[in-house]
DNA sequence: AGTTAAACGAGATTCAATCTCAATTAAATT
DNA sequence: AATTTAATTGAGATTGAATCTCGTTTAACT
């Protein structure tokens, strides 16, 4: 599963004509390890961690790449920094995050994708991505 | 309209036992006086130009009070700078954004609104807000 | 193997946002 | 109306994520 994902970004790779090089196929493969939403740095420091060291720059660059060509997703929970989640199984990711403890849960909704697309469509936009975030208080946070 | 507001305003200064400012009020009215899409920096230079100068670090600070106090909302699209509207009519604000030339279109969505609640619901959080960004080419744009 | 253009790393830079702290001022108290 | 006090302000320093620079390295084509 992870190896056909890593397969298909070196096809893209490949052809944009994009070098495929190990510190490209570090930053893929540590993103697609976990399904957590981690930021740069966390991917920064994983790596180093796992003695296969990459700059911050590359992560930087990598990342943008991945993102690009949809590799990954980038969602704000608006603490100021980028989180990054691998986008292996299609179904979209929207969010539900707690305000206090910034726990993160997904979901999808078909009914109100059907409806953006009729609103885009109604102001006669061509939709290519949507962000939707739910901000609440999850169960234990609620009430302190 | 905007007077009525502007004493509501200084109600909740004075109920939080915070003090009435010309400072909070200049940076209030300023955000009221139009419909735009402004980040801190606009709002900073707009006094300034208005002969009302009011430094940078009070626009970021009366802002978030504002924030707080649910005087207006923020949006983010994305290019790094939070953005502020005032919340005078108390439509909801959900955002379709063109991704090329940035242009703002507002729209709400009742039959959305309804399924976020279900779903936030479904997962045991107490909504207290929600993020709702469309991103698309506007029909100037498409094709460039 | 040699060539070349892309990619890398270290560290500098940018810029929005936040913080610090001395001076000022709103508003409560006498 | 003067005094007290605690909050607020402004100028400039600081932070930190993200980007940029540029000399060095390396993937990949011939």
């Amino acid at each position: 599963m992870a190896d056909k994902n890593l397969q298909k970004f070196k096809d893209v790779l490949r052809s944009e004509h994009l070098k495929v090089t190990p510190q490209r196929l570090a930053v893929f493969e540590e993103v697609c390890s976990t399904d957590d939403h981690r930021d740069a740095d966390d991917i920064y420091l994983s790596l180093k961690q796992r003695e296969k060291a990459v700059s911050r720059a590359t992560v930087y660059r990598t990342v943008d790449l991945l993102l690009k060509y949809n590799f990954v997703s980038r969602i704000d929970i608006e603490d100021g920094k980028w989180r990054y989640e691998h986008w292996l199984d299609c179904t979209r990711h929207d969010h539900l995050i707690c305000v206090r403890c910034g726990n993160i849960v997904e979901f999808s909704d078909k009914n109100i994708q059907i409806r953006e697309k009729r609103i885009a469509k109604s102001f006669d936009y061509t939709l290519v991505r949507h962000v939707l975030n739910l901000f609440g208080y999850c169960s234990d946070c609620r009430g302190k």
